[in-house]
DNA sequence: GGGTTAAATGCGAATAAGATGCATTTACAA
DNA sequence: TTGTAAATGCATCTTATTCGCATTTAACCC
């Protein structure tokens, strides 16, 4: 099973539904809401019950493993591993593809702020608009 | 009750819901929930059903007339007027205040992306962070 | 390897934001 | 003033996520 196989994160119990959705989590490319995960484990045969996939997620939520985010102020969130790496999405209004921003504009951005005391610890940035297949309608 | 008692935006009827929910978002400073519009509608005797609420915002969300947001990944949505000029938030992780963030580092950025067709509508940021009051803990 | 135990999962039920359906009421045009 | 389409009151539904508890399981000890 990939990397997890022997590279076990410390500190946490090994069972088959963790290794299940961290190895799903490793093979994905974007990220995947928690209903997303459970139907992919439950092709593979490693059946789980949602609320333990959410509560697994929380978990490697909190161990700094997996990264939560909500695009589009859509009420679903989505989970991607955490590669320690800074990333931002574009979305497409249309499909919903979600495509990877390869660049920041906050390297260099002072923010400017009423309250000049504000300890900045990140941001959420995300872009949207119509890909290239949504474009011509 | 202000601006909105001479100034009707056209193609609706003018109900005392509605003129309710426009006055208190022209009187907030700050984005608030529907939830925060019903509190207050009641407070001043105009009180309304939640669900008329959040009809009364999806219209006037249709109209242009305002805008939601869900910050930090919150699983609640909060409505602001639209004063048509762009705008972000710096919201603090502890207390949740929300800042007007004065510029955008958006201004002069050219987004990298896979797709080289994708068509930028817009974009949503955020900063997080502590602010003064919560920053010494 | 077998037993012990704290932690994890299965499963159902609870929450909470928001949407929907329908009967009643209301704004507003004729 | 009256007719009517649209808006609201109210209840109920939906959907993502969380919680509680009985059962199961991983991992440590012998």
């Amino acid at each position: 099973m990939a990397d997890s196989q022997n590279n076990w994160p410390t500190g946490m119990k090994r069972t088959k539904q963790r290794e299940s959705v961290l190895f799903i989590l490793e093979e994905a490319e974007k990220p995947l809401s928690a209903l997303d995960i459970c139907s992919k484990m439950d092709k593979s045969g490693d059946t789980a019950w949602l609320s333990t996939v959410y509560r697994i997620l929380e978990l490697f939520i909190k161990k700094g493993i997996v990264l939560k985010t909500n695009l589009m102020n859509s009420d679903m969130s989505v989970f991607e591993l955490n590669r320690f790496k800074h990333k931002h999405y574009a979305v497409c209004m249309n499909c919903n593809k979600i495509l990877t921003l390869e660049n920041c504009p906050m390297e260099r951005f002072i923010p400017k702020l009423e309250d000049e005391d504000f300890h900045v610890m990140g941001h959420n940035l995300e872009i949207f608009g119509f890909c290239k297949d949504c474009k011509a309608h």
